[in-house]
DNA sequence: TACTTTGATTTATGTTACACTTTTCAAAAT
DNA sequence: ATTTTGAAAAGTGTAACATAAATCAAAGTA
């Protein structure tokens, strides 16, 4: 396998003892020292998958906003937030069934006055925003690079939209608790669901309350 | 040290292969079979905070809640552990595997404020909300229901997504100019596209910067 | 000269191995 | 009948090991 034959005189004329060679410190996936813990099985894929945010969230600093190099599922990868407090913003809401009349919006049309945190945020402590990665979740309007609002505080039942921690990934799904087992269900016919063995390792993060796509 | 002295012919007579001998599977301090990971040095005291909270959870807080086999750690961590989803008890959750409750990925964000509007809202003046019926933009992710963000200030140019008042009613459409003509282009295959004539009245009320679902 | 390839070196990472601890139970001792 | 004893079985923390990935200067090539 290895072309080193190290017969007598070698060819050894590159590499060498010098300072500066090899890899980096600080080089590797998670860019400190690491430490082998004993983990319970239940728990590996939730701290995995936990990891993995934490390393794709530092990386965002410096990135983009939402990492490419593991593209390959729908993991859904936590928003940067904006750290400053500013005062709340009223928006006017115009009523759905808007009628024509005249084009531009006078203070007539004017509903209610929203204000957004107001109405999505309902437990504020509990609350984190994750963006979205891949499509599974298209027929309810989950796009790709979509923001999901997700509440901790409320309990993951039988027909919501959860983030489940599942073999080290964080993925959004539908909570199906039936006769049948448990299923983490997609949005998306081509999508199979998937589903939760007695065996299985799943975490759930919390409910999904609200998707926002920007354009 | 040991009384064991084995010559000849021991006096081992107690003990010894046999049924139920030894100690019993999951009478471990996890009561589950566990697995080494790497872990992160900056992350093990949370995981181990975590870990041990899960514990005491599960099990009986008979014991005390801070283990003292790992007193000697360096790092001044804080057992403030947030009260959080700890509501009076009824999650029997884990009878299908399903557990809530890991640290959330944005803990030390959740303390700044989430503030949606900042990021939603480019220009607060010249925003409102508008909400959705129908579901011809169903294929970018605008559903029936949704809130609409939509900000006057920018222009409407082609590949927009945009409310227009067309011969007396609001639409949310893709506004498409091309050399065919100007079209308002719905997101659904079974809307056709809409040509605007000359003679048609139309006015565009701003320009569709988000959707806003919610479940 | 400037770019590419090569390969030893260094760090990172996942897993196994191992030393030691804890628990358990029945035979032996009391 | 109760206590002591000690091998067995399982648990736990950490070292060790085998790859894998990254790095860079020498060597090769155009």
């Amino acid at each position: 396998m290895t072309k080193k034959q190290n017969n007598g005189i070698s060819d050894v004329s590159r590499g060498g003892v010098r300072q500066g060679a090899g890899r980096k410190k600080g080089s590797g996936k998670f860019g400190e020292p690491t430490k082998v813990m004993r983990i319970p099985q239940s728990k590996v894929s939730a701290i995995q998958a936990w990891l993995n945010l934490q390393n794709s969230q530092s990386l965002q600093s410096a990135q983009d906003i939402i990492p490419s190099n593991q593209a390959q599922s729908d993991s859904p990868f936590v928003w940067h937030l904006p750290p400053e407090e500013t005062e709340p913003a009223e928006l006017p809401l115009y009523a759905h069934k808007v009628v024509a009349g005249f084009p531009s919006p006078a203070e007539d049309y004017i509903e209610a006055r929203l204000d957004l945190n107001e109405k999505l945020i309902r437990n504020k402590e509990a609350t984190f925003l994750l963006s979205v990665q891949g499509d599974s979740m298209k027929d309810v309007g989950i796009l790709d690079g979509d923001i999901l609002v997700v509440d901790r505080s409320i309990e993951p039942q039988d027909g919501k939209i959860v983030i489940a921690a599942l073999d080290g990934e964080l993925t959004v799904k539908r909570l199906s608790m039936k006769s049948t087992g448990t299923w983490l269900v997609p949005e998306n016919e081509n999508y199979p669901p998937i589903l939760v063995r007695e065996s299985s390792d799943i975490v759930i993060w919390g409910v999904v309350t609200a998707t926002i796509s920007q354009f």
